[in-house]
DNA sequence: CTGTTATAGTTCACACTATGAATGAATTAA
DNA sequence: TTAATTCATTCATAGTGTGAACTATAACAG
């Protein structure tokens, strides 16, 4: 994730909150808090941080003014663009390192590994 | 990690730290800047934790006195006696978890994707 | 032997991630 | 129309981490 900040001159956590907006036109904090698994006043600072780079704006719901529509701007979108480009890059190579005959391995031992993982995970809740 | 912190109420940063001293009769604060990969003033602050918390003590080299020797104590002791019980626990489960059959075939693609991303970590430095 | 030069550790300012309590404002429900 | 709920923000707090400046000690070179 360090690569990503100074590459983009984003801190991680705008980064990923930035990259959201790929998916939707608009979002909303508490929207944001539950994808990020972040609380709401941490959103509140990431946002800042987002609009004081312009990259997001933000208005206020017509329909239920408590809530705030936050949208990407032009310069975002451009930054999203980077970024994802970057990604599909570093993703590639990633495949590209992989052979073809094996990746359905690796992803099945993975799914092995995870299910592991979690349910040790429920154990402990 | 939350796990850990919360359970035995130690922040990350001074668990990983202690667990350190399961290996080596004393540590140097460079010696531990090092295998924590953080830098030298990050050290001192975990330190002075784990000091406050009667988990391990300072003494000075006697052949240097610029270096500080870092010792483990009976608290210390006890408490990484805890931790590693417990994290053997939870290896265990998770192993348990996995049928014996799949484990080396595990390993091997974990060791696929591993030398993966560190090839592509390579271009990127 | 004495002045560099290097090394070890600390302090401090800074940046970032994250939580939770308290607050203000708007909405919904009784 | 109160009362309860919901949304967002502010603030205090805790934690991880870096890097520059500084102190003290040790090693080295003339």
């Amino acid at each position: 994730m360090q690569y990503q900040s100074d590459r983009f001159d984003l801190p991680d956590a705008e980064l990923r909150c930035l990259l959201l907006f790929g998916d939707e036109r608009y979002l909303t904090p508490k929207g944001i808090a539950q994808k990020l698994n972040v609380v709401k006043s941490r959103v509140t600072k990431i946002i800042n941080g987002l609009i004081k780079k312009n990259l997001i704006q933000k208005i206020k719901d017509p329909e239920d003014s408590r809530v705030t529509l936050l949208s990407i701007t032009a310069d975002g979108r451009q930054k999203t663009d980077d970024i994802n480009l970057f990604l599909s890059g570093i993703h590639y190579q990633v495949l590209s390192n992989i052979h073809p005959e094996n990746r359905t391995d690796l992803l099945r031992n993975l799914e092995v590994l995870k299910a592991s993982l979690e349910s040790v995970k429920e154990l402990m809740a």
